[in-house]
RNA sequence: GCCGAGGUGGCGAAAUUGGCAGACGCACUUGCCUUAGGAGCAAGCGGAGUAAUCCAUGGAGGUUCAAGUCCUCUCCUCGGCACCA
């Protein structure tokens, strides 16, 4: 570097290494199977390890990008060429996902054919991605509406139809009044088109539907192994909503003595069955659609009550169905009876929306003591709520004692508020160090509220007491009664009162000499203050409404099972048995509606024959290819714009050449991106989906990466239909994506979500334009963590734009003829004597060296930024840097700048790209350092450091310590009490 | 309500998993240089204090020689699920 050089133009350097990468094809990817991978034929692809680099492919809408949607390009493009440096051969693709609503919806709009309008955009797209300089391999680029391309996501329709897995269903779906189609459930936003924000409305209709619930477990357990973002994938957990529990038959009677068998229910919570005081049907139960047929005339007294209720629970939204915030509604079924299995006894039998239809068995049983919902209709309606479960407590400060007898009790305590000091009253007991509530057994034929009033007249004398309330829900517990001498399982209820005055009656001298009166603030009802181990519960439970406990505890009020743990599996079993019932595990997740009404997607490739029904469409005759249209706006009859074709639509059967007619429903837009990274590993295969060596070599993804918002649409169905590949021999891995990064979101300066509604996007073209698309590229980077969401800030690139600057400054520093100079001699080979300062920068670049590698791989790219940041100063710092150092340096930096590396990679002579070639290697001689710098503390606190040689012994350290001024200055005499020493990091001198 | 991720300077953020809190960058301040450019260079930059030092990682307790990091409670922000029995 002579001559001086010439000033940074980002514009000259990065159009002509563009150009020179598309000349020379350095990204084409080699298959393992195919051969050597181009870089002078010194390695074979096949024996190189794989790495399969994959980004969630766009869908090119007609805004373009933003800055936002590179962000996560660029990490795989760095990550790629990181790995490709590294060794591996590389798949890192690019493709188009341009099936689907908003194309159409765009076409529709601007009245152009959607082909046209997501040709155009692809083309923007493409030209918008090619100025950041990405690495992909062009060459395997796809569109899933390619019919080339579509061909192979109908035929593994066909495999799913074949196998049993796509079906036709009639239940009334959700359908979206303006996108005028059906939808999946994965396609709602809180009972709201994802799409468009319209309010969904159930509608029955004739619908395509992949079963994807036989998949619900595969699904769930394929997650433990995954290096996936622990987030996504507790919202596939949550979607996929695994529950056990037991499906139990209630028996049904009618009120003219018939018996028309068993309604199963499903429930969680079977050990709280002798709880269950009603039965309660969904509105949508076949059972009660039956029950007011005409031909069960007479059962029911309120049968037009009952059409009513189901009637307008029908025309409610979903949204008002499943708000939890909606009061209960239902109407009792009056005339039918149903009989708890467990208790053998009547109880009522309910209609009531809260109960869905599309869980469990669309009925219920009601557990109202134990189940929030059941309590809040029992409450409005009036049923009864029977406890069967509470809460156990051992007393920890009082325990039963071992050898003495245990004596069950059933106890109250007296909670008594005096209204004039708002403090309530207690006992002192001058035998025992005790502070309780005046307390007692309930004694033969008395209630809780009459032994309570008892037992604090008998107590304290007081006799004027209004009742508050008895608080729901006994509490058992287990101590020991020093008074009686014996072990206590005492079930207490507590009793609330005020005392109206302090009238009082004369109490028995036995009484006194026990206990003293106290009154106590409210803030001392706790387990701390008083001898109660129940104390806790009380204090919870006294200034709140009642409600229903779901805890775990013992059983009550349940025959044999009294005194079990509610919570075990065994009590669950036993119970389970006990009534007939069954244990089942039911999921959330429903079955995929896999029909759309619209025009814009893959015609589902099945045949409707009059004689034979539903045709499969033979895989010869594959594509078959989506029609040309006239009118491709959607119908809202329930029908594709297809139907309107009927030259397209009337075919003749495959099976018996009768008249027959094509299915006119097209896939949803999630049909294609299911497969597609398969497609990218043979894109152009016309004999397969993808070539059995080509799927064997770079099977599985090994890093994909995009965002959340896919958690539980794309990321849940491609994985289902990856598996179910697996299942039929296709593929040979059991997960597509083996770790998964999620990219943050980049908001716009004015912190809302960039688009052109708000004006507010800032376009890459102009950011590259202005400030080259590698500043552009080390800003996106180093904005903060990667799966991160950030602000677009404008003024901050500059920090990018200066270090790129000052790399180019560097090179006028770097010594090309390796002999001519000192530094080259300090660090040439058979050199002992290495000066200090060029042994440190040697230290640095191989820590450096290693952290970016390290840092890449777990996608900190910020940090790995902050690191070469610092290199380049302490290049600055020389006078001079080294051949050997200026390579690793512009090789650390190329996956981030390719391009300013390949262009000061080439200046120094180079003749292949520095993309090709190898990642500098750490040499671990050179990241250990002679000295180590050792925190000097007293007492925690930083007094001081030495420089000392590395391992010193803490005798060293000591001795070197208490040389220093100010270390003796805080010892000061002090006697030394302890002395901690971790070896080369510090010493903490405790007085 | 349940589950998950977070809370550190004026701002974006670091912090080898318990060992110097604030690396790196933006903004800002002062000075230098200049062919006035979004340039470059030097120094400073959490708060208080002349200083020695003290106080600081949402809040309150705790464990420890030592806590942003571990434990208990609590408050707030974002994301997912939600009348799922």
């Amino acid at each position: 570097m002579q001559e001086k050089p010439r000033a940074y133009d980002h514009k000259e350097i990065e159009a002509k290494w563009q150009k020179e990468w598309a000349k020379t094809g350095i990204y084409t990817t080699k298959d393992g199977a195919n051969g050597a991978d181009g870089e002078g034929g010194a390695s074979e692809g096949a024996e190189k390890q794989k790495c399969y680099v994959l980004d969630m492919f766009p869908y090119p809408s007609g805004e373009g990008l933003h800055v936002g949607h590179p962000k996560g390009y660029i990490a795989t493009d760095i990550y790629s060429r990181f790995k490709k440096m590294s060794g591996f051969n590389i798949l890192h693709p690019m493709g188009w996902d341009a099936f689907g609503l908003p194309a159409e919806n765009y076409a529709i709009k601007n009245k152009v054919h959607p082909r046209i309008a997501v040709e155009k955009n692809i083309a923007r797209y493409k030209e918008q991605l090619s100025i950041i300089g990405f690495n992909y391999d062009w060459t395997r680029e796809i569109n899933t509406t390619d019919p080339a391309y579509y061909r192979w996501t109908q035929w593994i329709f066909l495999k799913l139809l074949e196998k049993g897995l796509a079906f036709q269903s009639y239940e009334p779906i959700n359908w979206c009044p303006s996108c005028q189609t059906g939808l999946a459930n994965e396609d709602l936003d809180d009972g709201k088109c994802e799409r468009c924000g319209s309010v969904v409305e159930k509608r029955p209709m004739r619908q395509w539907v992949l079963k994807i619930t036989d998949y619900a477990e595969k699904l769930l357990e394929g997650l433990n192994d995954l290096n996936w973002p622990e987030s996504i994938k507790e919202s596939q957990r949550n979607w996929i909503g695994k529950s056990e529990g037991a499906e139990i038959g209630f028996p049904i009677e009618f009120q003219h003595g018939q018996k028309p068998g068993l309604i199963p229910v499903f429930t969680t919570r079977p050990e709280t069955i002798f709880g269950a005081t009603a039965l309660i049907f969904s509105p949508e139960h076949l059972w009660v659609t039956l029950a007011l047929d005409e031909k069960h005339k007479g059962v029911l007294n309120n049968a037009d009550e009952v059409r009513a209720y189901v009637r307008q629970s029908a025309k409610k939204t979903e949204i008002d169905r499943t708000n939890i915030q909606n009061e209960k509604t239902g109407i009792t079924l009056d005339g039918v009876w149903a009989i708890n299995p467990a208790t053998k006894e009547k109880i009522p039998v309910f209609v009531a929306d809260y109960v869905l239809a599309g869980y469990g068995t669309g009925a219920v049983m009601s557990v109202p003591a134990h189940d929030e919902r059941d309590f809040a209709f029992a409450k409005k309606f009036n049923s009864s709520i029977k406890e069967v479960v509470v809460p156990n407590i051992v007393d920890k400060r009082n325990p039963p004692v071992v050898g003495k007898k245990f004596v069950e009790r059933k106890n109250i305590h007296a909670i008594v508020k005096d209204l004039q000091s708002g403090k309530y009253l207690a006992l002192k007991w001058k035998n025992f160090d005790w502070t309780t509530f005046p307390m007692g057994g309930v004694e033969e034929g008395e209630d809780v509220v009459g032994a309570a009033m008892r037992e604090v007249r008998e107590e304290t004398g007081f006799k004027n007491l209004k009742l508050v309330k008895v608080i729901d829900g006994q509490v058992r517990a287990e101590y020991f009664a020093a008074h009686k001498d014996e072990n206590r399982i005492a079930y207490t209820t507590a009793v609330v009162f005020e005392l109206v005055d302090h009238e009082k009656d004369e109490i028995k001298t036995a009484e006194k000499e026990q206990h003293d009166i106290i009154w106590i603030d409210e803030s001392k009802i706790n387990y701390e203050n008083m001898t109660h181990a129940e104390a806790n519960v009380w204090r919870e439970r006294l200034l709140v409404e009642a409600t229903s406990f779901a805890g775990p505890g013992v059983l009550i009020n349940s025959g044999k099972f009294n005194g079990l743990d509610s919570s075990a599996e065994k009590t669950r079993v036993d119970i389970v048995a006990e009534v007939g019932g069954k244990i089942v595990t039911r999921y959330k997740l429903r079955d995929w509606v896999f029909s759309r009404q619209r025009y814009w997607g893959e015609p589902i490739p099945v045949i409707h024959c009059e004689k034979c029904g539903v045709v499969p469409v033979p895989e010869k005759d594959l594509p078959v290819m989506l029609p040309e249209v006239e009118n491709y706006a959607p119908t809202g009859t329930g029908e594709s714009p297809l139907a309107e074709m009927h030259d397209w639509v009337n075919v003749k059967c495959p099976n018996c050449a009768g008249a027959a007619k094509r299915e006119t429903n097209t896939m949803p837009q999630w049909a294609g991106s299911c497969w597609y990274y398969l497609r990218f590993m043979d894109p152009k295969n016309s004999k397969t989906f993808v070539g059995a060596p080509q799927e064997k070599y770079w099977d599985p993804v090994d890093v994909y990466v995009g965002g959340a918002e896919h958690a539980t649409r794309h990321l849940i169905y491609a994985r289902f239909w990856h598996k179910f590949l697996y299942d039929i021999g296709a593929v040979a891995t059991t997960e597509p994506f083996m770790r998964l990064q999620n990219v943050g979101l980049i908001h716009a300066e004015d912190g809302r979500k960039m688009s052109k509604r708000f004006g507010n996007v800032i376009n890459p073209d102009d950011v590259v334009n202005t400030y080259g698309a590698d500043t552009f590229r080390l800003y996106e980077m180093f904005m903060g963590p990667f799966n991160q969401s950030s602000v677009w800030d404008t003024k901050s690139i500059m920090g990018s734009r200066r270090l790129i600057e000052r790399v180019w400054r560097l090179q006028e520093k770097v010594i090309i003829s390796e002999e001519s100079t000192q530094q080259s001699r300090d660090m040439g080979e058979g050199t002992d004597v290495k000066k200090p300062d060029i042994k440190k920068l040697e230290n640095l670049l191989h820590v450096t060296i290693q952290k970016v590698g390290s840092d890449i791989e777990s996608f900190s790219f910020n940090t790995a930024i902050s690191c070469l940041m610092v290199l380049s100063r302490e290049l600055e710092n020389q006078t001079e840097i080294s051949k050997t150092t200026w390579e690793i340096f512009l090789q650390l930096l190329a996956p981030f700048a390719p391009h300013l590396a390949d262009e000061l990679w080439a200046a120094l002579g180079h003749h292949r790209s520095i993309h090709q070639s190898s990642w500098p290697v750490v040499d671990a001689s050179k990241i250990t350092q002679d000295t180590a710098k050792i925190i000097i503390q007293v007492n925690g606190k930083v007094r001081g450091e030495i420089e000392i040689a590395m391992d010193s012994s803490e005798e060293r350290v000591k001795e070197q310590a208490f040389l220093q001024e100010n270390i003796q200055k805080w010892l000061n005499g002090a006697t030394i009490k302890r002395i901690v020493f971790v070896k080369n990091r510090l010493l903490n001198i405790v007085i």
